[in-house]
RNA sequence: GGGUCGCUAGCUCAGCGGUAGAGCACUCGGCUUUUAACCGAUUGGUCCUGAGUUCGAAUCUCAGGCGACCCA
């Protein structure tokens, strides 16, 4: 309401009147709350301890009675009790506390110095001395004991949800450590880190529609790349043996739970490796991380005991889908009968699945997928699906390739790499006409990529991690969008109301003193 | 793409055909040990948008917008 907000604005005016500034430049804090917390723990109920300290934050609650009054300030860490005693307070500088229970509202950042003093009832608190304002909120907070329940404005405002809610801070804190973890892991295993292009002129390395821009300098469609998988193999071809990047990826697809279109993975390519090195490797380094950021191996996922201790299950496909329906795959010789064993059981057969083995992934999709709660390793999927990967040393149809489940998710996916060029054209070639056909997801023929390969690539194995689902696995969190700070949403559609709000209120701003911070001045 | 649910004060919510409500926040007054402070008074509304039904619509109907969840 901007009756509030006049309210505020009228109280950074007061300020100014006062020589107080409203934005301050800068502050110098001697200590975070937590810290305060954690080391003066021993501090006896009514006691003070006569050490001056410097917090800075933002006022959370206020609690004014009179000549005393208590305020909660929050920094990173955590909150601390301010002790505002006016006789304190106007010792040093007359009017100081009355400024500060009148001008401060719930909201404001501020910074203050005092002692230390455990209350009677046993709330560690800052006896402040002096205090700073260094920014006046203009809006209010959400309500302080309810939080911010509607989940529309804690994405769209997601500030507000960061500030109000414990817990969105510490999944995002988490993340931040998941993704620093993965890189220090593969960092210190020799692995580089190298940036490839996200404005493409061939998307290529999965299966997705891609984003469409355009260059305009150079007149030139580009789209935003599908994965990072081509150009990393470029660079193994050039001579690096272990090389990763992690970094966002754009698929035009729809939102959903486990979908957002702009997400993050890591690729990871090591020279001379197989599938089975990247298995071991992606249970080492999952693992790893998890230690770091959960501080165990064992940890709950939505209520459900998650183990993520190495070994994990490996398991084929077909080994998969025949416990769980009773159809061997290994013994369909046609489409046709693979069909109708599937409709036998009651499994949906979709027209686009024109092969036994994408009738296999069907079937797994359908029976074995979201039953595959602890991680596991299915391995072995069919050439028609995988046009990235090496033939299997093994098995005619089927490629070396292993996907991780974990919680029924799709979280990892590796292949033993296909380096023969010749193979590898006609692969591509095959997807370019499926997708002549009208499949909008399959792959177009990077005529650099098979270049590359024509030069010679060494054996290899690849990996790619989605980082949001592991996110959410670490974090405990239902939605992909509970993992990402701005989730893609739609603009709402009152835009204009409230842009009229804004440019109101840009106007009231105008109409104050000429920036008194102008270094013309 | 289909289904279910939601949208009312800054926040959290009630109201479900008859004057638009509560708590918190805000404003004013009181209060030197509170921590959802308390006590008293006041203020605050495009009931998501539009159309329809009706003497009368936040409420019923239809269309649309945004979101959540489930299914494909």
């Amino acid at each position: 309401m901007s009756d509030l907000r006049e309210t505020r604005l009228e109280k950074a005016e007061a300020l100014r009147a006062l020589g107080r500034q409203p934005y301050a430049l800068r502050f110098g804090p001697t200590h975070r709350t937590a810290a305060l917390q954690e080391a003066h723990a021993d501090l006896p109920n009514g006691e003070e301890r006569n050490l001056e300290v410097v917090v800075a934050g933002r006022v959370m609650t206020r609690r004014v009675m009179g000549k005393l009054a208590f305020f909660t300030l929050t920094d990173e860490s955590g909150p601390i009790q301010l002790y505002l005693d006016k006789a304190t307070l106007e010792g040093l500088e007359p009017g100081a506390f009355s400024q500060l229970t009148t001008l401060v509202d719930a909201g404001d950042l501020i910074g203050v110095s005092g002692s230390l003093r455990r209350t009677d009832r046993g709330e560690l608190s800052v006896k402040v001395s002096s205090w700073t304002m260094l920014s006046k909120a203009l809006q209010p907070l959400p309500d302080k004991w309810h939080g911010l329940a509607d989940v529309e404005k804690r994405y769209r405002q997601r500030y507000l949800d960061l500030i109000v809610s414990p817990h969105t801070r510490e999944t995002f804190r988490r993340r931040a450590l998941l993704v620093s973890g993965i890189r220090r892991w593969l960092d210190e295993r020799g692995f580089l880190e190298i940036e490839t292009p996200v404005l493409q002129s061939v998307p290529g390395g999965a299966d997705a529609r891609p984003f469409e821009t355009h260059h305009n300098a150079l007149d030139l469609p580009l789209t935003l790349r599908i994965a990072t998988e081509l150009h990393l193999k470029r660079l193994v071809v050039g001579g690096f043996e272990r090389v990763y990047e992690l970094g966002r990826i754009f698929r035009n697809e729809g939102v959903s739970t486990r979908h957002n279109p702009e997400f993050t993975s890591v690729e990871v390519y090591q020279a001379y490796a197989d599938y089975i090195d990247m298995m071991e490797l992606t249970e080492q380094l999952i693992a790893a991380v998890c230690l770091q950021v959960c501080g165990s191996t064992a940890i709950t996922y939505q209520g459900t005991a998650i183990d993520l201790a190495p070994p994990w299950r490996r398991a084929t496909m077909h080994e998969l889908v025949e416990q769980a329906c009773g159809l061997d795959f290994t013994a369909m010789a046609s489409r046709k009968e693979a069909a109708a064993a599937m409709e036998a059981q009651g499994l949906q057969v979709s027209p686009l699945a024109d092969s036994v083995g994408r009738l296999l992934s069907e079937a797994f999709e359908q029976t074995v997928e979201a039953n595959l709660i602890q991680p596991t390793f299915v391995l072995d999927y069919p050439v028609e699906i995988s046009p990235l990967a090496r033939p299997h040393r093994s098995k005619p149809g089927l490629v070396e390739r292993f996907e991780l489940f974990i919680v029924g998710r799709e979280t990892a996916n590796a292949f033993s790499e296909l380096i023969d060029p010749i193979d590898q054209r006609e692969r591509l070639e095959s997807q370019q006409q499926r997708r002549a056909a009208g499949d909008l997801e399959a792959q177009g023929v990077d005529e650099d990529f098979l270049q590359a390969l024509e030069v010679g690539m060494p054996p290899t194995g690849g990996l790619g991690i989605g980082i949001d689902r592991l996110a959410m696995l670490l974090t405990d969190s239902a939605s992909i969008r509970d993992v990402i700070a701005f989730p893609l949403l739609k603009p709402e559609g009152r835009a204009e109301g409230r842009g009229e709000g804004r440019a109101e209120g840009r106007a009231a701003l105008r109409e104050s003193p000429p920036a008194s911070h102008d270094p013309a001045q």
